[in-house]
DNA sequence: GTGATTGCAAATCTTTTGCACTAAA
DNA sequence: TTTAGTGCAAAAGATTTGCAATCAC
């Protein structure tokens, strides 16, 4: 059984490694949380209540602070879905959400779902960085 | 002069009255600010700001509260922009935002910029509240 | 007069930061 | 050993709330 884990998590190391991260423990904990597996959207509490459920010494502001590094360096994107709280999402690829207003909960919008045509241009002075999409649903 | 502002004032009124709420000298400050001339996007601070140098007796934390009941009656729509603070814009018609990232500026795009084809149905149980999309911007 | 609204200050919530301590290289 | 990273507690910023005073009707 361990023998996976070990490598795996060998991987993750490289990963922190490889966008000049010292890999701590606390980074490769996270990390393990989050990239290892299915990709998901996170929160910092929920990531943090996670890390000290599955015994990964952490503190909250580390939390705060590896996540905040992890979009920095490209691992994660951020997703701006409300304002109340910050969701990172393990897929930095270019897609949009799905918003449950009444969970507070985001998800994959199915891939090809949403075609933007007729994109603007940026104003005078400026360039699109992004463009983000997000559906918001509420219980029917 | 004094006129148009009485007649514009007195629109407010029904307005704030037409919604079913009291129209207190704040909420008539308030939408005053808001809802004569252009269609605007404020953010609480903002709005505070101009009402105090205008000479509107209110304090922050009615700006705030006055802010959310108007969007519980529709006469605001909150726009999601960034994790920091709330937007709120006077065009509660359908419509984009660009985002100017390195201002915490909205915009409106222009109209019939963006036609989203192929929207994706809503998960079982939920239906779709409303798309929001964000163009983000920074300096060239 | 009476119930809704306001102002203030305090509370709340999320996130960041300063600084002494600890750990990775 | 040396520098980067961590934890804690405190700070910061946005927003909400409790409650006594005030206002609209």
């Amino acid at each position: 059984m361990g023998n996976k884990m070990v490598i795996a998590d060998k991987n993750v190391e490289l990963k922190i490694r490889a966008v000049g991260l010292k890999p701590t423990r606390q980074r490769i904990g996270l990390a393990r949380l989050l990239f290892i597996g299915c990709a998901r959207h996170v929160t910092a509490d929920e990531l943090f209540a996670e890390a000290s459920e599955s015994g990964v010494p952490v503190s909250l502001a580390t939390v705060y602070n590896t996540l905040r590094q992890f979009v920095d360096v490209g691992l994660l994107r951020e997703v701006l879905a409300g304002p109340e709280r910050s969701y990172f999402d393990t897929d930095v690829s270019h897609h949009h959400h799905f918003f449950h207003v009444d969970e507070n909960r985001l998800e994959d919008l199915p891939p090809g779902s949403i075609s933007i045509d007729d994109l603007p241009n940026a104003p005078a002075g400026s360039k699109i960085e992004r463009v983000d999409v997000v559906v918001r649903l509420t219980r029917k």
